[in-house]
DNA sequence: CAAATTTTTGACCGATTGGACAAACGTTAG
DNA sequence: CTAACGTTTGTCCAATCGGTCAAAAATTTG
């Protein structure tokens, strides 16, 4: 009898089995997208027969989703911590930092995620519209006391937190024209540090000279 | 005889047609990516049948190959402009303003190019290790004279100019996610004006309050 | 051991896809 | 008119794809 719900998991080898699996689609579905990815690639990278994935997982639409479901908590979560308590902007540049961290951690769940939304986010849209905006409005709010009470500068809260994710998922989506246009010198691990530093500066300090 | 050649273009009729199809693969590709686009889909948003689309150009990849190498050209024209005479921190806030402009006026074409780079470049790559860093390295060098001449604030040229690509890019390649947070009501139009407002004051003046 | 259950796979199917081809259609020049 | 040339399309094909199925293999249970 076949299994492959969602909610209870039965055995040991049927968690492991699908865990396997989960990551070959990670690997596979973020460098190729979703319809550009083969449900036999996935096996293959899986080290299992197409069959045989199919019975951990029914369709291949159930094995993005589960993929993209996961991915969403684990997305959020540095966001989610960004909290009242502490520096205003010690705490955005903690944010900043611990994003910049996953785009050099977790590039190929921010490749997915870019996916995702540049197809129209025809998945997750709902979550979009629901949870994340009641996320992003939460904090927003509390971006905005923090302007009130003149501890950071006055500007729009939800272009802020736009600019940081676009600014740190770049280091991971655009990852191959990043180390292209830095070069075999610059291009190599210590990327990371120096956009950090960098990315620190821009948001603190802008471009003005110190007069 | 069939023509589809890349240098010589006959009649006025093929240019036209050609120029069709191209504008219609641009719809089709960037929606849905190059393996997620098929020729069937391409030919029916230019109003004619696969094969006689096929006369125009022959295979699916030289569609694309001619979208993508007309587009470098353009995407890069505001960096070219970039120069040295005139006021630099002037210079920065028009290049910005026409990045966010082109990411308003031409997001398809914004994500044609994000897919291709997500996938790793595969039929761009020289190009990007050749023309793209050559220009970027130029264009990082007027900068950093900038910078020598305490005209603007001491950091990374190369990182100054990934961030304004990111930060622009993003209105056009997560537009879906950018309308859903802001809601019905600030996701309008008006977007694009308050992303220039913020990111002017973001590049300018950073976020650290004015004492 | 043997029966029951779970896991794995080879073979297969219908649908979709990129592309080929020849025949039909339209247009122009003599 | 007609021959030549450029354009369009219906039909077809081989490859690939997502997914099914029944039977074999492995594992668990008694």
């Amino acid at each position: 009898m076949t299994i492959a719900t969602d909610a209870p998991r039965r055995t040991r080898i049927q968690q492991e089995k699908r865990e396997l699996i989960l990551e070959a689609a990670l690997e596979v579905f973020s460098a190729n997208g979703f319809r550009g990815s083969t449900i036999d690639q996935i096996a293959e990278a899986a080290g299992m027969s197409k069959p045989n994935l199919l019975y951990y997982f029914r369709r291949k639409e159930d094995i993005h989703e589960t993929l993209m479901q996961r991915l969403l908590d684990t997305w959020l979560a540095p966001l989610r911590e960004l909290d009242d308590i502490g520096d205003p902007l010690t705490e955005l540049r903690s944010y900043i930092r611990r994003k910049l961290e996953m785009a050099r951690d977790f590039p190929r769940e921010s490749r997915l995620f870019a996916n995702e939304i540049l197809q129209g986010a025809p998945r997750i849209m709902p979550l979009l519209a629901g949870e994340l905006k009641t996320l992003v409005d939460e904090k927003a709010t509390v971006i905005k006391g923090w302007m009130r009470a003149g501890k950071i500068a006055k500007t729009d809260p939800w272009h802020l937190i736009f600019s940081i994710w676009a600014t740190t998922q770049h280091y991971a989506d655009f990852d191959v024209q990043v180390r292209a246009v830095l070069g075999p010198n610059r291009g190599g691990d210590g990327r990371f540090e120096d956009a950090a530093r960098f990315l620190e500066q821009l948001f603190l300090d802008g471009l003005k000279p110190k007069t």
